[in-house]
DNA sequence: GTCTATAAGGGGATAGAC
DNA sequence: GTCTATCCCCTTATAGAC
C-alpha cells in the first residue's frame, strides 16, 4: 500500500501487543497472532523488534511510561504536602484496579510468568518495582514518619495489585487514615 | 523392575510435578521435564493423568492439601479466642512467605498465567481464594468485629502473598494491632 | 525502498501407540 | 520406554505489490 515507511506503523504494533500481553499474558501470546492483530506483516515487526523479548520489554517499558504519567497527574492534583501526595498514589492504583479491563500489575505478573528471567523485560519490571518502592520512602521522609509507614503503605499497594476481589476504596480510606489525614 | 503397580508412583510423579510448576510455573514447565525430572515411563504419567491440565489442578489441590494442613496447625496452636487466631493465619502466611523457596501464592500465580482459565485447575484455585476469604469473614464475626476488618487483613493476606521484598513480620504485627492484641 | 504474504527451518509442546 | 503424529512456537528467508 505505501511506498514511504508507515510512522505510525511501530506505534501500531506495540500497542496492539501492549494490549494483548497485559490481557492473555506475554507466554500466552505468539508472535502470528500479534502480527495478525496488528495487521502488519512479520517482517515489520522483527525489524522494530527484533526478538519477543524485546518487544516484551518494549511493552512493559510503554505501561510503565502510563503509569508514571498518571502517578505524576496525581501527584500533581494533589495537594503539596507528602501525606497527601502519599494517598493519591494509593488511590491512583485504586483507580486503575476499578477499571473494567484491570488485569493487575504488569510487572508482577511478568515477573511471575518469568519467575526466573533476568532479561532486559524482567529489569524493566523489577526496576519499576525499585523505582516506586523508592518514590514511596522518600514521600515518607519527607512526612518524618518512621520507615514503618513507608512498608505499611507498601503492603497496601502490593495488595491494590494482587486484587482478588477486594474493594479497592478500603486500601485508599486505610492510607488515608495511615498518614493522618 | 516391579510387575506390580508402584503404590508411590503417582504420588512420586505429583511431588516431582509440584516442585517444578510451583518454581517455575505451570507454563514454562514441559511434560517430558516432568517425566525426565520423575524418572518414569510416559505412559504412566498420562495413565495416572490425562492431560496437563489434569496434573496442573492434582499439583494445585496438593498445594491446596499442604496450605490447609498449615493453616490448621496454626489455628491448633493459637489461642481459643477469634483475635488470637486470626492474627495466627497471618502469621502462618507470613512463616510461608519467608521460606527459601517461597515463590508467592500458587493460586494466584496460575491465575496469573492462565487468566481467562475456567478449567479445572482454575476452579481449584479459585476455590482456594473464596475458601480463605471466608475463614477470614467467618473469624471476624465470631469477634464482633464490622467487616472492614476482614476487608483490611484479606489486603494483608494479599499483601504477603504478593511478597515484593516486604518484610513479613510487618504484616504480622499490624494484623495483631488491627484485631486488638 | 517499504510494505504484505507465504513458506520453511529448527525446536519443543501435548498426546497417543506399540 | 521408545517411537511417532500433530501441532504451535519463534525466527528467518523468499516472493510479490505498491
Amino acid at each position: 500500500m505505501a511506498r514511504t515507511a508507515d510512522p505510525t506503523g511501530r506505534d501500531r504494533i506495540l500497542s496492539t501487543a501492549t494490549a494483548l500481553f497485559y490481557t492473555h499474558g506475554v507466554r500466552a501470546v505468539g508472535m502470528a497472532q500479534v502480527i495478525e492483530a496488528a495487521g502488519c506483516g512479520k517482517n515489520m515487526l522483527y525489524r522494530h523488534f527484533p526478538s519477543k523479548a524485546a518487544l516484551a520489554a518494549a511493552y512493559l517499558a510503554r505501561v510503565r511510561a502510563q503509569r508514571d504519567r498518571s502517578a505524576q497527574a496525581a501527584l500533581d492534583g494533589a495537594w503539596n504536602d507528602p501525606a497527601s501526595r502519599l494517598v493519591a498514589l494509593v488511590a491512583e492504583v485504586a483507580a486503575w484496579n476499578r477499571r473494567r479491563d484491570y488485569r493487575g500489575c504488569a510487572f508482577r505478573n511478568y515477573l511471575t510468568e518469568f519467575p526466573a528471567g533476568d532479561d532486559e523485560p524482567a529489569r524493566v519490571a523489577r526496576d519499576y518495582l525499585r523505582d516506586t518502592r523508592h518514590q514511596i520512602d522518600t514521600l515518607v521522609a519527607a512526612l518524618g514518619s518512621p520507615p514503618l509507614l513507608a512498608d505499611r503503605l507498601w503492603l497496601l499497594i502490593d495488595a491494590l495489585y494482587a486484587a482478588t476481589g477486594s474493594d479497592p476504596e478500603v486500601a485508599v480510606d486505610w492510607s488515608r487514615e495511615l498518614v493522618g489525614l
